[in-house]
DNA sequence: CGGAGAAGTAACTGGTCAGTTACGAAATTG
DNA sequence: CAATTTCGTAACTGACCAGTTACTTCTCCG
């Protein structure tokens, strides 16, 4: 089987290498798999290199070492979740279907990504001294607060909500109700002697959180 | 400084040497404190030896290697815990005391044990492959869950608390209110730009937590 | 006191791993 | 098709680190 594959250099070069683009997107991915699954610490470089398909050389000439790896793959995890984050439109529901499309949405969101939830414990673990060189970071949340600060003046407008909550310490707890579940799933699972990651015990959850929150916010 | 202290061998060895519990203790401590600071595969065992006075040798006998070490102090962890939250006694206070007692208690335990909650994310990043290998962890929380049952009921009854609601999912909501904010501090702190270990950061958060519990259970 | 065994020390070992280097191959440019 | 740059490989290096070993010192008990 001889590779003639790159025998044509016609203007669209199709597959095979000279690819910086997708070789760094390789890299950050696997770099993703490597330390959610072991931290910073415990991840190992090659390991990154024969995943992603590239070479060391590659990763420390795109990234400069282990740490600015890691840095990239966290604030790249970040980017992701405010993507998808941006696309919520709850601007215009009404205010209890507006919070429960918001809790529904975080909870989902870390039961889609566990490797984001791996990361920012990494993180904290290191007391958030990698996300703190990210300055972009900062603002990110911002306009969330802002959609939530709306859904509660309306909600108290129309009588649905109750007075005097801050949105801050609300953004914190429906983040909490997501976050927690599967950050701890495993010694959670262990303790109660279920599988929580099943589909009927998430379903479960995630209706006992929105219920939660609603339930706290009646006037 | 000649050391002559050891000079006097009489019925009661006070200080010095030749104390294994001692030794044993301080080797477990001084683990708690390195891989609760960096994780199963960041602590050094070099490190737990000197910070503990004692010798890698000494640790190795104890506790066979590294894993055996970290699966006692996370196994004692846990039974601190237990014994903290024996000393509750929550059974004969009006349901919506009891209820917010058990918020706080759980809360202020977060906060006093920053080793616990770093333990335990560290754990989940293992699967929770070492906490499986314990069987008493497993009915460890049966007698808390009976106590939220029982306040429940005891809340349906006076007629203070909501029907329907399940004990394991509000305890791990309780759990998920306290844990949460202690477990991503620092990530939150950067987000937040404030510094939420403060006192009257935590203290707002707890009363925080409190009414989210409390105005959930109303009826 | 003296011998046995437990407690302690420090140097060592073998493997692992982050980061480097020397070199080759392909592609882009003129 | 050279020359230059970009991409990729694989072997290497030096530090580090889990676990071991050879040896010393203390304590206990007869």
């Amino acid at each position: 089987m001889p590779n003639q594959k790159p025998r044509k250099p016609d203007k669209k070069p199709e597959k095979r290498s000279r690819q910086p683009d997708v070789t760094r997107r390789n890299i950050l991915d696997a770099a993703l798999y490597e330390f959610a699954a072991k931290g910073l610490a415990g991840a190992r470089v090659d390991e990154i290199a024969a995943r992603s398909g590239a070479n060391k050389r590659m990763i420390y000439e795109y990234f400069g070492n282990k740490e600015g790896l890691w840095l990239t793959v966290l604030e790249r995890a970040y980017e992701k979740m405010r993507e998808e984050e941006h696309a919520i439109d709850v601007a215009r529901m009404p205010p209890r279907e507006g919070m429960r499309y918001l809790m529904e949405f975080n909870f989902k969101f870390c039961s889609r990504n566990p490797e984001f939830i791996a990361l920012l414990n990494a993180e904290n673990l290191h007391k958030a001294g990698y996300l703190r060189h990210s300055k972009k970071i900062q603002q990110l949340y911002t306009p969330l607060l802002v959609v939530i600060q709306d859904l509660l003046e309306r909600g108290v407008k129309e009588g649905v909500f109750r007075k005097g909550v801050d949105p801050v310490e609300l953004y914190t707890t429906i983040a909490a109700l997501g976050f927690f579940y599967f950050s701890n799933v495993h010694t959670l699972s262990t303790i109660y002697g279920r599988n929580l990651l099943s589909p009927k015990q998430q379903k479960a959850r995630m209706e006992h959180s929105v219920e939660v929150i609603l339930g706290y916010l009646r006037p």
